[in-house]
DNA sequence: TATTGTTATACTCTATAACTATA
DNA sequence: TATAGTTATAGAGTATAACAATA
């Protein structure tokens, strides 16, 4: 168990990490916004999915994951094909294109941390993605989470 | 150095450290949004400050912290007092009220939090805050980081 | 009747640009 | 002329709810 203070430090950190992350978007092709990005990673990653896998992976509503699909089919970086076991389904899968673009985002993303990441060592890189990968886990076991505090209106 | 692999690795994790954000967001009071409590928090942490050095260190533009403090500014959490030496500009001030709202995020973060991570050691938890402490710095410094690809259209 | 996925609507956060007031 | 801050406008991301098609 850690202190009250490294929670609250934590939650600070956690806050911050946003402008970490809008200096990595910014290097991003304007076609292919972080939305798209992480759709054609997971794709990447996991191979051919679902919409309600995507969703799950992505962590958000199918609704958005179904406008970033949307997004990234337009620009033919995905093919929907119909899912032969449940009409009401399609599998996404990269295209050839699909995987260019993925490419060229992995280099954007490698180039960008490695000069801004220069002084770290390959340990402490790792260090920092174990315990994010950690952090994220820790959230996503905890599905007993929403509508804990349901938006309870107070009086401070 | 660390490798190219390590590199997409950890842009992978601060894409999908969005759901933890998201997660933390939920338990906030509806009038009190992450900007809103972003600015309290930095007051709190800092002291009073004016307009361009909150929006230096919430790392956006003076506008977005513009319509930020005016949000809190109306719910009574600070105060905005004429700077002496310099007209243009107001002094940013915590309220009692701002400061019991500061509490009560602090205690909801903490709550949350510590069921979350309960199985973490304190000494973890404290590796994370510094590694991603370090990580804001090192973003932090680079600041001849924008316009470097100036969003280029790409044929990908 | 329940589930998969889409669409409409609304809200938050952010950036750019135009503007006011002061330095 | 330059700087501090505000406001208008636009764009991206997300959630809820209503809806269509299929299980």
């Amino acid at each position: 168990m850690a202190t009250q203070s490294q929670y609250e430090e934590l939650a600070r950190q956690l806050s911050a990490i946003g402008a970490v992350k809008r200096g990595l978007s910014r290097i991003l092709p304007p076609e292919c916004p972080t939305g798209s990005a992480a759709v054609l990673s997971l794709l990447g990653q996991h191979g051919e999915m679902r919409m309600s896998r995507l969703a799950e992976l992505l962590a958000v509503d199918m609704s958005v994951t179904s406008r970033h699909v949307a997004h990234v089919a337009e620009h033919g970086w995905i093919e929907r094909s119909p899912d032969p076991a449940d009409k009401r389904s399609r599998i996404l899968r990269l295209t050839p294109a699909g995987t260019d673009m993925l490419g060229l985002l992995a280099q954007r993303h490698i180039e960008s941390l490695a000069r801004t990441l220069s002084d770290w060592s390959d340990d402490e890189v790792g260090q920092l993605n174990v315990l994010l990968d950690r952090l994220r886990a820790s959230f996503g076991d905890c599905r007993a989470w929403a509508g804990q505090h349901e938006h309870t209106r107070t009086s401070a």
